[in-house]
DNA sequence: CTCTGCGTTCTGCTGGTAGCAGAACGCCCC
DNA sequence: GGGGCGTTCTGCTACCAGCAGAACGCAGAG
């Protein structure tokens, strides 16, 4: 009974969180400023802040809002995320098995509790 | 100058719509049924038939409770839904023809002045 | 040192809605 | 007719999206 739990982090981020750091760098990569896209997709600017930071769970319409601020568009979005989420996995648990989605995750309760 | 234009907007589908259609696609896929997804994802069963048609907005931790009961990672069921979105939007601007009867009013920033 | 620009964070406040239970309903197939 | 499956209606409560206003840290520039 060696592996009683991974407490190790969960290593699959959450939506908000990977959505947060993909706006974070498309906007960077445009040079925008924080009010220059919270103004064109007519949110506040503190808003927009949390939700690059992952801290708030933005709305479908928020979503398309700030990408259609940031000239991207959704299925592009998706895309950079999920490859980011991809990095970010691989750098964290380096030596498993590599990508196989049939293995039974212990804990999709326990994620959503443990929230 | 008058730039009002706009009128040539997509109705880019929104990411809870996206998902939703998403998840049903890979239930559906699984065999199982909304019942069995619930159970082991610990939520209501009418709420993931609610989620599944895109009408609430799940919130991160829901998401990865879903995603985690159906055996599936987040990076994968991005780019799946990355796929639908961009076959939807090929479909629509080919030919506009099939039945459509919602005329969804989603423009980026329109949509988030509307809500 | 001060000033300015940029982002973050704090304190509120309000409306909306996530998420549930319970039950009823339509549909299909036995 | 009955049972499995999904949908939808009526509530109901608790939570949080989303805002304004202001303050703060931190750079660099003068």
């Amino acid at each position: 009974m060696a592996e009683i739990l991974d407490f190790t982090r969960e290593p699959e981020p959450l939506w908000r969180e990977a959505l947060g750091r993909k706006l974070r760098e498309t906007r960077e990569e445009r040079g925008d400023r924080l009010v220059d896209v919270a103004e064109r997709a007519g949110i506040s600017v503190q808003y927009l802040s949390e939700i690059e930071r992952g801290r708030k769970e933005p709305s479908s319409e928020m979503i398309a809002a700030v990408a259609g601020a940031l000239g991207v568009e959704l299925a592009d979005l998706l895309i950079g995320i999920a490859g980011q989420v991809r990095n970010l996995r691989v750098q964290q648990s380096r030596h498993f098995h590599t990508s196989r989605p049939m293995g039974r995750p212990s804990g999709p309760v326990a994620m959503a509790l443990a929230a």
